[in-house]
DNA sequence: TCTTGAACCTCTAGTCACTAGAGATTGTAG
DNA sequence: CTACAATCTCTAGTGACTAGAGGTTCAAGA
């Protein structure tokens, strides 16, 4: 049985955000001394990381609400996990794409500029104030 | 003059976004009517649609006000402007690196499992569960 | 056993860039 | 003149935390 502190340090999750996840209800709640504070063990330490790793990935509170109430139920199928994967991964290509477009736009936006000029003749505010100069949509 | 719903339809900005500008300090304080109702003329559409675009860019609300500042004092040294420009750039570039790595852990843990199995054996959750299946840091 | 102080507790509020809704007033077309 | 869409202000909610106030508990050293 450890403090939360100590499970903060193993697993590099502030406390502040330890105890928000219990909030959240994807930690449960943890035992108590008879001074009321918080001691884990090795499940609790281990369910942190899981969500430390998955929120690493990218996946958020609701989807490792699910994905725990998945592992809770060993016999279930595991279906929506795999669902939950996928539409993640399909976000994560999204935003890249996005991302690629505009990092076109600014590359030209910054070369544009050396600034060393004056603000009337920008490269960098007269692209802001007119897509017109843009390549592609965004 | 137009009124805020017009000026929303031109430069397809919400109405609450419009205000929340305004209060942001984006945006002038508009006129009003005697009915205390906004009315805009051609130099705040054109101030939205900057801020509209550097919006889409990706920049904050806090770079967005240097940049107009800067534009409205055209005699001013733009290098501000470039360095806003050049660091956003290099945001957007470390964001693409992330989730990069992302994608690819992501595509291996959906591949991993077809979802035809049961929460236990699945691939999906063990991964969560492990960052040693993982290929990169991220 | 006592003391000190780091670590813990709860609660509220702030972050960013909006978005939603309530309840009241205004503008405008028929 | 009447309807009613559009506008107004104000408050609160979103996601995933983070910061701080003010108070309590734990554990190590004297
Ligand atoms: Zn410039
Ligand atoms: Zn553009
Ligand atoms: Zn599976
Ligand atoms: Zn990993």
């Amino acid at each position: 049985m450890f403090s939360i502190g100590e499970l903060s340090r193993r697993t590099k999750v502030k406390v502040p955000t330890i105890r928000y996840y219990e909030e959240m209800g994807l930690l449960a709640e943890a035992e108590r001394t008879s001074g009321n504070q918080r001691r884990y063990d090795k499940a609790g330490l281990e369910r942190l990381s899981f969500i430390r790793h998955a929120r690493d990935l990218g996946f958020s509170i609701e989807a490792i609400l699910s994905l725990i109430e998945l592992q809770d139920h060993p016999d279930r199928s595991c279906e929506t996990a795999t669902d939950i994967a996928v539409s993640q991964l399909s976000d994560v290509r999204e935003k890249i794409k996005r991302l690629k477009l505009l990092e076109k736009e600014l590359t030209r936006i910054s070369k544009g500029c050396d600034g060393l000029g004056v603000s009337e003749d920008c490269y960098v505010l007269a692209s802001l104030a007119d897509h017109e100069h843009c390549e592609n949509e965004h």
